[in-house]
DNA sequence: TTGATATTTCAACATTAGTTGATATATGTC
DNA sequence: GACATATATCAACTAATGTTGAAATATCAA
């Protein structure tokens, strides 16, 4: 993964909408939604939609493909875990038991990353 | 963590500049790192740099503290858990199998988020 | 082929972000 | 106090983003 990759995904997330589209795509994978039930469910305007969608897949966050007159998306999970990888693997370099005593402080801390060692 | 703070997060992390600057925090996790050692080691200009701390400040994901006549800059490394559990943790609802699979095919699995169960 | 539905593209506009150089503020040293 | 250093703020400009309504495209159904 590089930088720009990277800035990209992120960038892909930066916004309410498109994080609200994103994370609804992740609740719904592997099978995905096609764009009139994300329309429904968000109360987006279809055209601003577009927009959206376009970015998160733009950014490799999600897949399109045509079923009939629908489109269909789905998150890419792999690349979600990849993102998530890139950011926290070099976390507290040369200092395990820092780092350590931060997972186990989160209330998130269970379901976060783990180092592999 | 709500759409509004986590979208915020996500655009701290949205320039190429602001990820460089923001991983250079997590692996120098817990210690940190003054301005003049950031602009050094990532070649940035002291105003510019100044600019981009400051959007990461406020989007929470670093502290700053004076020491001296240096700023000190700090990783926020709990809300940095928070914000990947809050994109993983309804990752396949309803079907852990699904989730599991992604997981295992990843070559970043390992280090990557697991359920609670 | 005609009409209906699903989605995208386009044009226009308002808003916001990124960069730079000059200037200001705060701290430490002599 | 005078000066140097570290960092932040300001002003100005350029570029990019987000939103909307209207129009285009693609598919299906009769």
């Amino acid at each position: 993964m590089q930088t720009q990759q990277a800035s990209k995904i992120f960038e892909a997330l930066s916004s309410g909408l498109r994080l609200d589209i994103f994370r609804l795509l992740v609740r719904h994978a592997p099978d995905g939604l096609v764009q009139g039930d994300i329309a429904r469910r968000l109360d987006i305007p279809s055209t601003n939609l577009s927009f959206h969608l376009r970015a998160i897949v733009h950014s490799g966050l999600a897949h399109v493909e045509r079923e009939g007159r629908f489109m269909r998306y789905k998150a890419n999970i792999p690349l979600m875990l990849d993102i998530v990888a890139y950011l926290t693997e070099e976390c507290c370099s040369g200092n395990p038991e820092a780092c350590q005593r931060f997972r186990d402080a989160s209330p998130a801390g269970r379901i976060l990353p783990r180092r592999v060692d």
